[in-house]
DNA sequence: CCGCCTGTGTGACATTTGTCACGACCAGCG
DNA sequence: CGCTGGTCGTGACAAATGTCACACAGGCGG
């Protein structure tokens, strides 16, 4: 346990978005007993986390991926959009190569893990609010791997086609014929090194492809 | 924010399992600025936690159940085989009836969402020391549905089948001929008014049947 | 003991899925 | 300009999947 009061030093101002409140209530809890950290700001959905963070311009913004309405990393993209200098750590449960990609494309400063040791997160926070980045070690190897074979029609139907949606069903939705959805499967498939549809979308769906 | 001391009464004392270290660690310090929760234990898989509420015999015991190892309905399971009067509650990401049965059958008091507001867990577990039980509202009406229509060899094939494997792989994995693997997963689909066995592993996952 | 259900199996059949080869169109790029 | 890659389509074929009817064993409740 830490005694040394750290409220001394300036506080760093956060806002935490994340749709299980439960864990929401529970990180703003363990945040706020550091001392040094306040906050400013709670959301649970992806739109009230923009508003939020435009509103009260935090100097840390920390947010889960998935949730309603506007995903983490969407709403990361919008604020990098619109130059704003609040930092990202995106909070995930997944350790998908897919996610740490498209979340440092979208300017985020740090990515971790919902399963790092709940200590780390204040570290992290401290860390990045100085203008360092913080990257689960375990991922920033392994995320270099491989790119996203999929184009965009597959990736789509692949989609579709692991919620059990027919072939012919997938065609009608997405305005094709029947013939080039099973086209597009059967591409992703050997992509994917797949043995069917099913699998292929497992597969896309553990490295954060979907 | 709570002035009064509650550290006045007899302290409550809980074990806490979770696997995802950030959660754990937020929820414990949630319980602990509560003044009469004392965390005793935290578990980060379902053999620890069985061990720690085996060693510590808390007064609650507060669970996740997807966990390595060993599922936190499991953990309870095995808390009423020994006739332990340790109180469990199940806190969940899913609302799914078919873990609640199953939660009720092995004796919980409690069972929570994750989505829920963080306050009310400590209330819950006040609650359920003092012998009430505690049911998601939402669930507790939604709940009383529909059982499980399957049976286990359906359950088992319809698991595999959702994961893509082969229905001939299937038969080689569990000794059976393909035909009747085929047999299973056409009951399964009938059942459950699906199209094919993506969808309807998607559905029997959904109701928490797998 | 008689049904009834579950588990297991077969065989036949229709449908869906996966693969391949091929062609057309269009955009971007060197 | 020609190439390449993504998109969309057709047709044909093989393999996997889904459905049905039927059969036989074992267990369990009446």
């Amino acid at each position: 346990m830490n005694t040394i009061p750290k409220t001394s030093r300036k506080q760093i101002r956060v806002v935490i978005a994340e749709d299980q409140g439960m864990v929401l209530g529970a990180l703003a809890a363990l945040l706020e007993i550091e001392g040094d950290i306040t906050v400013v700001a709670r959301a649970k959905n992806g739109k009230e986390a923009l508003r939020a963070v435009l509103a009260h311009k935090p100097d840390v913004f920390i947010t889960d991926i998935e949730m309603p309405e506007m995903t983490g990393l969407d709403v990361a993209v919008e604020l990098k959009r619109q130059h704003k200098d609040t930092r990202v750590i995106i909070l995930t449960t997944f350790a998908r190569a897919g996610y740490l990609r498209r979340a440092l494309d979208a300017g985020a400063s740090g990515y971790l893990l919902k399963d790092m040791r709940a200590e780390e997160l204040a570290e992290a926070v401290r860390r990045v609010q100085q203008g360092l980045r913080v990257i689960d070690p375990e991922l920033a190897t392994e995320a270099w791997g491989d790119p996203d074979p999929l184009t965009d029609r597959e990736r789509q139907v692949l989609r579709l086609a692991g919620d059990g949606v027919t072939s012919l069903d997938i065609a009608n939705d997405l305005g094709l014929s029947e013939g080039t959805v099973r086209n597009y499967l059967s591409e992703a498939i050997s992509k994917l090194g797949a043995a069917n549809r099913t699998e292929a979308a497992r597969i896309a769906r553990t490295k954060g492809w979907l």
